[in-house]
DNA sequence: CAGTATCCAGACGGATACTG
DNA sequence: CAGTATCCGTCTGGATACTG
């Protein structure tokens, strides 16, 4: 329990992030990149359409970004063969794989949704009695 | 090495997230989220200025935002002292506290973080050669 | 202190159509 | 098949000012 009011900022912190974590977050977690990673992570190497199939609700241009910005972070590697017609294939790199632990914690993590559920609803059950002052 | 190319939708998931790890991740980190949560949880209570302090480049506004999202979802406890000036802390909550592993799992994957800046230089470096047909 | 209220710009991502 | 190109609405989040 950490408390004292006079607090000095830690020195070696950017003032962008307060916290370490941080920058994992922004390459592992943005927006599309969890669904992409974890198809490659679970079912293997996969090609352009077959991650549309998978992600029924992505389009394919958002597909294109963020599978290029996951090869560029070298968590997936893609594979271009010259054959007619085209056939590319994208798999998670070495370096993704390594992701495996945080994955699992995720999934275990997973069995403490219905508490949130729950939670919400009490939130919101008790939230409009007063704009709480409490 | 799943990789059929008839392939049928399992069924049991939802159209929204091809994966079930997503909506942990819509939970735990969403924007701001983890900076609060990260704080939270390794520097114990907080007031309201405390956070901001912390958080240095986050606005009232959005830090308000966080908080209550995450009080809503049960990670984050609020408590308010009725004084003169008033006086609220934020803690993480029981539930909250079970992050603890995943926040492990984050900070120890950071030692990749140096893989992750180099496979960008080199992607960046060899990109400019021909919009790659390779 | 601990927020709320407004306003607003810019990024994100969806729909649609087209190409090597 | 594996994308690109374009357009455009939405939503996030920043700046600023104000309040119990």
């Amino acid at each position: 329990m950490t408390n004292d009011t006079a607090w000095a900022p830690p020195a070696d912190v950017t003032p962008e992030q307060a916290c370490p974590i941080a920058p994992v977050v922004d390459i592992v977690f943005s927006r599309w990149t969890t669904p992409i990673l974890w198809v490659l992570h679970e079912f293997g190497r996969h090609r352009f359409v077959e991650l549309e199939r998978r992600i029924t609700t992505i389009t394919p241009k958002v597909l294109t970004e963020g599978l290029r910005r996951l090869e560029r972070d070298g968590l997936v590697v893609r594979t271009y063969h010259p054959e007619v017609p085209p056939r590319v294939e994208y798999e998670i790199s070495e370096l993704g794989r390594r992701l495996a632990p945080l994955f699992a914690a995720l999934a275990e993590w997973s069995v403490n949704l219905g508490e949130v559920e729950q939670a919400r609803l009490d939130y919101d059950a008790r939230k409009p009695i007063s704009s709480r002052r409490t």
